[in-house]
DNA sequence: TCTCACCCAATTTTT
DNA sequence: TTGGGTGAGA
C-alpha cells in the first residue's frame, strides 16, 4: 500500500475504506479483489481505472476492462466518464463478447471468415443445427437440437474445438457422433461466414495461440486489464485473459466465489479459487465491509454460505447497528404463500414503503404464476422481469433478417427466415429445391437464387417469385449505399410487404407488433451505418425493462444478482424446488453448493427486510406434492431469525433441524388428494375469498377480464365454457375459471 | 396452408 | 396443468 500521507492522496480515493483504497492503489502485478455482496466493487473498479488514467500509468486505449453484461459495461463507462471525462470513450471496455468481436473483425481472414461475418443468435443456431441433424439422420427425439447445442456450447466454453476433441479419448464414446456433428456445425458456420457467441471467444483464443506476433501486439497494447465478476468466467474466457495479461502482468480480477451461480452455463468457479496459483505473487484484497444490509441479514446469509466447502472465505461486517431479523414463514400451500406475501406487501405499502423497493425472488419461472394471479386480484402493480426481450420478438427478428441479408448476402439463415415471410409462394418445397441446387453448386442461397432464375430448375411460379425477390434485394442493396439506415429500413419493411402482413393480421398481438417495428425503425436511427446497428442487435440486446416504476418486482434469483431492494421475499424454500431437484440430480454436491450460493445471493439482495417462505404442499406439473422444507432453512442461524408458521402447521424448520432429517431419503412423494388442500381449510375469510374466486359466478352479459385477452363481455355460456366478446381480441371461447368478473 | 388433436416435457440465461 | 412441437387431414 501507498506510504503517502492521506493528504497527498488523490481526491477520488478519499471516500474509500482502507480495503477499497488498497484495491485501487495496488496497480501493478496481478490482483484479486474478493468483493462480498454490497461491498462497493463497482466503485473500486471505476476508481481504479480513473486512478490509472489520472496518474498517467496508461492511456485509456491501453486499458482493457471486461464485464459480463452490457448493463454492467454501460454503468461502468458512465461512472468512469463522470470521473475522468470524455476520454473514457477510448477505453476498451465492454463484455467479453463485444471486445472479442471487435478484435475478431480486425483479423477475421486469419480464421477463415470475412470481417463482415454475422453473429448468430440462439434461434439461428438451433435452425442450423436442426438442418445438420436431419442431414445426419439423427433421431431428434433421442438427441434434441437443444441438447446437442448445449453440448457444443459447453465444449466451446472449455475452449475445445472439434479437432481437439477428436484426439481425445472421450471423443470415441457416445460422444463420437456428437463430435462429428460439432465439426459439421463449425463447417457450416464457416461457409455461412458466421459465428455464434462461443466462437467469438474460441476463434480469438485460437488466433492468439497460433499467431505469436499478433499476441505480442495485444500484450504490449494492454498495459492494464480489469475483469468484473471473475467467478463467472469460463475456461475460454480465462485463456483469453491469461494470454492477453502475460505482457504487463497487470491483471485485476474482481469477484466473489460465494456468488458463483452460473456453473450450468460453463462458468468455472475454479478460476477464482485458483487465482493465486495461476498468477504467482498475486495480491489478494478482501472487501468485507458491507454497505447494504442489516446485521441480521448478513449473519443469516453468512451462516448459510458457511456450509459450503470450497470457499476462499470472507467475513462480511457492517457498521449498521440493528434491524429486523430474517422472517421465516411456513404456510400450507402455494396459494397461501402468495396470499400472505400479498398481505405483507400491502402492509408495507400502507406504512409508506415504495413498491419499487420490494422484490419477490424465485428459483424458477413457473413460480411467478401464483403471485401474478394473486396480484391481479389484489390490483397490486407488479412487473415480471425476464422473458422475451425486445430483439427476441418474432417481428423484430424478421425485420433484422432482411437487414442481415442486405449487409451480408450469404447469410442463408437470415434469408431462409424471411424467404416466405410475407408469403410469396416460396414454401418448403421451393426452399428444399433451392437448397439442393445450392449444395450442388456449392453456393449460398442468395447466389443460388440469382443463378436459378435463368434456368428451368424451378417451376415457373416459383421462378418468378425468386426473380422478384432477388430483384428486390438488389434494389435495396443499391439503396443502402445512398440513404440513411433508418430510411432504408422503412423502405424495406414497406416494399417487402412485411408491414402490410401485420396490418392485415387481425390477431390481438398484431398492433403491438406494428408498434415494435416502429420502435425498431426508431432504434436504427441512432446508428450511422447498417453494420453498426446489426452489431448492436447481436451483441447489445437491451433488456427493455423500465425501472423505478411503482410496482413490485418479480424475478429469478439469477436475474437479481447485482441488484438490491429494501424488502425481499424468498418463496418456495422447499426440497426439490430450492434446492432444485434437477440441479442435485445433474450435479450432485457441486450442484447443491451452487444452489446454496444462489440462496446466498437471494438473501444478500435485501437491504432491510428479508422474508423466507416454505409451503407444506405445492402443485407441480398439475399434481399436488407434499413438500419438505428446504435444508437451507435448517442452515440459517436461528439467532437471526423470527419464525412463524400458519395455524396448525407442524414440521417447521426447527423440528426438522433437531430431528435431523435424513436427506438421503427421497424428498418428495406425490399424492393426489380427492380435494385440493386449499379447500380443506375454509374457515378464515381469506380462504373463502379464494374459494369463491376459483369458481366465479358469471352470467351472460357480465363484463369480464381475461389475463390474455383483456376486457370483454359474455355473450354465451355452456357449463363452465364461456363465449366472450373481447374488446380487442374479438370473440373467444374461454373457461370460466380464467375470467374475472368486473363491474 | 391452416387447423386440430395428440404427445411429451417441464431450471437457472447472457452474449 | 400447461405449453410447444409434430403429424395428419381438410
Amino acid at each position: 500500500m501507498s506510504e503517502q500521507a492521506p493528504t497527498s492522496l488523490p481526491p477520488y480515493v478519499a471516500g474509500l475504506n482502507p480495503a477499497q483504497r488498497q484495491a485501487v492503489l495496488t496497480t501493478d502485478g496481478p490482483v484479486l479483489v474478493l468483493s462480498g455482496a454490497g461491498t462497493g466493487k463497482t466503485r473500486v473498479l471505476t476508481t481504479r481505472i480513473a486512478h490509472l488514467i489520472a496518474t498517467r500509468k496508461a492511456w485509456p486505449s491501453q486499458i482493457l476492462a471486461v464485464t459480463f453484461t452490457n448493463k454492467a459495461a454501460r454503468e461502468m463507462r458512465d461512472r468512469i466518464a463522470a470521473l475522468v471525462g470524455p476520454v473514457a470513450q477510448d477505453l476498451w471496455l465492454g463484455t467479453f463478447h463485444a471486445l472479442a468481436a471487435r478484435m475478431l473483425r480486425r483479423h477475421a481472414e486469419m480464421v477463415g471468415l470475412r470481417s463482415n461475418f454475422t453473429i448468430l443468435d440462439t434461434d439461428d443456431q438451433l435452425r442450423l443445427l436442426k438442418q445438420i441433424l436431419t442431414a445426419a439422420e439423427i433421431d431428434e427425439k433421442r438427441w434434441p437440437a437443444k441438447a446437442v447445442l448445449g453440448a457444443i456450447e459447453r465444449w466451446k466454453d472449455k475452449g475445445l474445438t472439434p479437432e481437439k476433441l477428436a484426439g481425445d479419448a472421450g471423443g470415441e464414446m457416445a460422444g463420437g457422433r456428437l463430435v462429428q456433428l460439432y465439426a459439421d456445425y463449425q463447417e457450416r458456420l464457416r461457409t455461412l461466414n458466421a459465428c455464434d457467441f462461443g466462437d467469438l471467444m474460441l476463434h480469438m483464443v485460437a488466433l492468439l495461440q497460433k499467431e505469436p506476433d499478433l499476441l505480442r501486439e495485444y500484450q504490449q497494447k494492454f498495459k492494464y486489464l480489469l475483469v468484473d465478476e471473475y467467478q463467472d468466467t469460463n475456461t475460454v474466457q480465462y485463456l483469453w485473459l491469461r494470454l492477453l495479461a502475460q505482457g504487463h502482468k497487470n491483471l485485476c480480477c474482481v469477484g466473489d466465489d460465494d456468488q458463483s451461480i452460473y456453473g450450468w452455463r460453463g462458468a468455472e468457479i475454479d478460476n477464482i479459487l485458483r487465482f493465486e496459483k495461476d498468477f504467482p505473487g498475486a495480491a489478494i484484497v478482501r472487501l468485507e465491509q458491507n454497505y447494504r444490509s442489516t446485521p441480521h441479514i448478513l449473519a443469516a446469509a453468512s451462516g448459510l454460505i458457511a456450509n459450503n466447502a470450497d470457499r476462499l472465505g470472507k467475513t462480511l461486517w457492517t457498521e449498521v447497528a440493528d434491524g429486523e431479523k430474517v422472517r421465516v414463514n411456513g404456510v400450507w400451500d402455494g396459494p397461501e404463500e402468495a396470499r400472505t406475501i400479498g398481505e405483507i406487501i400491502e402492509d408495507l405499502q400502507r406504512e409508506g414503503h415504495s413498491l419499487a423497493e420490494i422484490a419477490i425472488l424465485i428459483r424458477a419461472g413457473f413460480q411467478t404464476r401464483e403471485f401474478e394471479e394473486r396480484f391481479l386480484t389484489l390490483g397490486m402493480p407488479y412487473k415480471v422481469v425476464g422473458g422475451l426481450r425486445f430483439y427476441e420478438r418474432a417481428e423484430i427478428r424478421d425485420a433484422v433478417a432482411y437487414l442481415r441479408v442486405i449487409a451480408q448476402p450469404d447469410d442463408d439463415l437470415a434469408l431462409e427466415r424471411i424467404i416466405n415471410t410475407p408469403r410469396r409462394g416460396l414454401g418448403d418445397t421451393a426452399l428444399a429445391n433451392l437448397r439442393r441446387i445450392g449444395r450442388a453448386l456449392g453456393a449460398s442461397l442468395m447466389t443460388t437464387m440469382s443463378q436459378v432464375i435463368g434456368t428451368d430448375e424451378l417451376k415457373p411460379a416459383a421462378r418468378k417469385a425468386v426473380a422478384a425477390l432477388v430483384n428486390d434485394f438488389d434494389r435495396w442493396r443499391t439503396l443502402a449505399a445512398g440513404v440513411p439506415a433508418q430510411e432504408l429500413v422503412e423502405t424495406i419493411l414497406e416494399e417487402s410487404g412485411y408491414t402490410d402482413m401485420w396490418r392485415a393480421d387481425k390477431s390481438p398481438e398484431a398492433p403491438g407488433r406494428l408498434d415494435n417495428l416502429k420502435e425498431l425503425v426508431q432504434a436504427v436511427g441512432e446508428f450511422d451505418t447498417l453494420e453498426g446497428f446489426l452489431e448492436h442487435v447481436s451483441l447489445v440486446m437491451e433488456n427493455t425493462t423500465e425501472t423505478g416504476a411503482e410496482q413490485v418486482t418479480l424475478m429469478t434469483m439469477h436475474g437479481a444478482k447485482g441488484l438490491e431492494f429494501d424488502s425481499v421475499f424468498l418463496p418456495g424454500w422447499e426440497e426439490g424446488v430450492f434446492p432444485s431437484q434437477r440441479s442435485l440430480d445433474e450435479s450432485g454436491s457441486r450442484g447443491l453448493e451452487e444452489e446454496r450460493r444462489l440462496a446466498y445471493v437471494g438473501l444478500t439482495r435485501a437491504r432491510k427486510r428479508a422474508y423466507v417462505f416454505h409451503a407444506a404442499n405445492r402443485r407441480i406439473h398439475g399434481q399436488w406434492v407434499s413438500s419438505v422444507p428446504s435444508r437451507f432453512l435448517a442452515e440459517l442461524p436461528p439467532a437471526h431469525l423470527e419464525e412463524e408458521n400458519a395455524n396448525g402447521l407442524v414440521g417447521s424448520r426447527a423440528a426438522m433441524r433437531d430431528g435431523g432429517y435424513d436427506w438421503q431419503v427421497p424428498t418428495a412423494n406425490t399424492w393426489t388428494p380427492r380435494r385440493q388442500p386449499v379447500q380443506n381449510v375454509t374457515l378464515t375469510p381469506s380462504h373463502t375469498q379464494v374459494a369463491s374466486r376459483k369458481i366465479p359466478s358469471v352470467n351472460v352479459g357480465d363484463r369480464v377480464f381475461h389475463q390474455k385477452f383483456g376486457y370483454g363481455s359474455i355473450v354465451g355460456a355452456e357449463g363452465d365454457k364461456l363465449e366472450v366478446a373481447f374488446e380487442v381480441a374479438g370473440l373467444k371461447n374461454v373457461l370460466a375459471g380464467y375470467v374475472e368478473r368486473v363491474s
